[in-house]
Formats: C-alpha cells, structure tokens, sequence
DNA sequence: ACCTGAACACCGTTCAAGT
DNA sequence: ACCTGAACACCGTTCAAGT
C-alpha cells in the first residue's frame, strides 16, 4: 500500500503554536515523555527545527503547554452537579482520568507547579467547598489539601501505570509480589497486614482515589463542627 | 591557596556503589538534577565512566538508588512518639522535610513508585493508624490515602521550591501576584478570595502541609465514628 | 576484578541562508 | 515573517585495552 510519499514535501498550511502542542500531546501518549523529540517533532509536522523554535521556546516550554492544553480542558467542563460535594467529587475524578489518559502531564506537575491552569483548579475547587458551606478563614487550607491531594495521587498513579504499562500481568505480578511480603508478617504483631495484602491485590486505583478525596471531604466537615460546637 | 592538584591522580581506594550514589546525592542537592553528569560524577570521583557503570546499571538506576538512600534514611528513625498521631505527624513531618532538602527526590518518587523504601513507609502507617484505633478493614485505604498525600504534597512542595529558589523575593513577588489576581474577583460571588489571597501571601508550607494531614486523620476518625454508630 | 578514556549514537538548540 | 537543515555542544553508554 501507498508508497513511502517521500515526507520531503513541504507542509502547504502555516504552522501555529496550537498545531506543535496538539502534535507534541499525540507523541507524549503514545510513546511517552522519552518519545518526545524535536526531530521526532519536525518529521511529523514536515517541518524544520527552527520552525518549531519560531512559536516555542523550548523543550520546557513546549512541555508546559502541552500540560496547559490537557489541564485546561478539563477544568473548561463546567461543573453541572448542582450538589457541591458531588461537584468536587466529579472535578477530582476528572482530573485524575485526564493524568491517567495522560501520564506525562503527573511529572510535568512536580516539574512546574503554579501554572495558570492550576489556578483555575484551585478556584474552582474553593467555589465548591464554599458552597458546601465551609467558613471562609477554612477554605484556604481545605483547598490546599483537596488540591495536593488530587494531583499527588493522580501523579503518583499515572507513574504506577506508566511502570506496569506493559499488561495487566505485570501489575498483577507486582501486586501479589508485594502482598506475599507483607502476608508474611507476623499476624500477631502487624494484624493489618493480611488485609491489607488482600485488597492490595484486588483494589481499583480510581476507587481507592476517591475514598481519599471523600476522607478528606469528611475531616473538612468533621473539623467545621467542631469549630461550629465550640 | 592548594594549587588544583591536576585532578589526574588515579583514586587509591576502591570504589562502592554507596561511595557513588553518595557522591551523586551531593551533585544533586548542590546543582539539582541537570547537574548530575557521568562526567562531572567521574571528575568528583576521579575515576572512569566504566567504573561507574561497574557499580550502577545506568544513570535511572543511579537515581533510584539516592532516592532509596534518602528515604530509607528517614524510615530509619524509629518512631519514638508514644502516641499514633504524633508519631504520624512526625513520620510525614520527616519525609517533609526530607523531600525539601532534596527536592529531586520528589521528582524521582513519581517516575518510579513502589520502591522497597517506600512500602516501608506504608508498613510505618498502617501501623500507627492500627495502634490509633482503625479497623484492620479500614487501613488499607486509609493507609494509601496518608501515604499518597504525603509524597503528593511533599513533591508539590518540592518542586516550588526549586522553582522558586534563588531567593525570598521572587517567592514573594510570584504569591503577592497571583493573591492580587484573586483579590480582583467579585466579593460578593466570590466571598472566600479575599481571605485566600491574604493567606497565600503569609501561609507556611510546612504548616499547611500539616494541616492537610490533621484533615486527613480527623476524616479517618469520624468515617470510623460512623461506622460504629450504625 | 576493577579501572581508563576514546569513541558512538543521540538530542536540544543555534544560525546563516533561503522564500 | 516564516521556514530549512547543516552544524555545534553536550550527554548517556559502550568497549577495547590496560592493571
């Protein structure tokens, strides 16, 4: 089928800085961080180096778009849930699918923190927790940790399930690897550690994700009455 | 002052891996993660690149052995707080304060999880969390909740720092700035910026990392409350 | 076994020259 | 203004040769 079509031709439509982030974005997904190169770059947009560096900086400045394009898309779907915890529940959840479709992004995170983007994750999730009724001297913190929490964990998933991208038999490998040292423990003394191999094994990483968005939302809650009470 | 001493001399004792991943630990504290070359490690090392690569696979491996190397550190110190939530605060305090002193560590944590160091530190948790009272059904979430705020925030706040390094100035200068874009917005549609952007501007990391871990515990307590209750 | 350092492949970035 | 691609500096890794 169609011969190699020499990939000499000259691109007929102008270049533009969106154009280099969505090619870039494609290249990230599929081969990852590593596959992401400037020559890889120029062949697929039939172009030059020098090109490219007309409407980017750089690699860095390229890899901070790319994260600003994929961030900002999620956060530009408005919240529809009417129910303000069910409203955070659905932010978290789209932002930890986003970083899980896109692993990258979760390393680029910890790499340039305090992006626009972020900005506008932060005050979205401040909205809803006022909403929800949390006092305004308590939504700085509160905000704090739902945001930390969110991106860490998304992060650190992303890089799980960058390491077992393979097959599901390597995760499962690990997993039972992992859960076999720690069923060795002595029951009596560490009587956490059979349980714990157990669900090691058969928990759902999005599932366990949102337990720990709804302890979060529960302390925010639990502290508020205490404050209330006193 | 001592003149250069050529640096040609050959190294009288042997090398070691621990003698290399120390040496490379310093690399990075000093210039971060761009510093670290196999040839200025060879140059600090007086050696060959061989030699290096006689000890360590290659510079992944290099990176993942610091990282264990610091880590392990910091689980090392035996908890001595009597009581499960001091002795969490201090646990996660430490990684804390571990990550900031070196802040490639957060960036490596996401690239590669599930190292040996780490599950040390889950087995530490769950076992406070055991001696705070939570049901053995129950830590395991609990457990990967703490742990991944932990290394979330501890990495986030990492990599803010590095960001924002060279002085107080420009940490100033960059949360006076996006504190005076919050407190632009609408008070009466958004009541809680004005209190936000004050904090930003005087808040403590350290503190509110802190703070995000009391949250946490205090969700963890009042889920179980529940529990008992029904 | 342990070490040396030239050599190789590869990648980000620049820049003089083209349209 | 926008594009091309040879050239440069640098870095991880290998390997034949040394002790």
């Amino acid at each position: 089928m169609a011969t190699k079509e020499s990939g000499r031709q000259r691109r007929t439509d102008a270049l533009s800085k969106q154009l280099i982030v969505r090619a870039a974005i494609e290249i990230l997904d599929t081969g990852g961080e590593a596959a992401l190169t400037f020559s890889v770059l120029t062949r697929r947009l039939n172009t030059g180096y020098g090109a490219i560096y007309h409407y980017v900086a750089n690699k860095s400045d390229l890899l901070a778009a790319a994260t600003d394009d994929v961030i900002t898309r999620v956060v530009a779907g408005p919240i529809t849930e009417p129910e303000p915890r069910e409203g955070l529940r659905a932010l978290a959840l789209s932002l930890f699918d986003a970083i899980d479709a896109h692993p990258w992004v979760g390393a680029q995170l910890t790499r340039e923190p305090w992006r626009p983007a972020l900005l506008d994750v932060y005050k979205c999730i401040s909205e809803q927790l006022q909403a929800l009724g949390v006092p305004a001297e308590a939504i700085f913190d509160s905000a704090g940790a739902l945001m930390n929490y969110i991106l860490g964990v998304a992060g650190q998933n992303a890089a799980n399930a960058r390491v077992l991208a393979s097959n599901r038999t390597d995760r499962d490998a690990l997993l039972a690897d992992i859960a076999a040292q720690w069923a060795q423990l002595d029951p009596i003394r560490h009587p956490w550690a059979a349980g714990t191999a157990k669900r090691l094994r058969e928990h759902d990483d999005r599932a366990q994700f949102l337990v720990g968005v709804d302890l979060i939302l529960a302390g925010i809650e639990a502290v508020n009455r205490e404050r209330e009470d006193s």
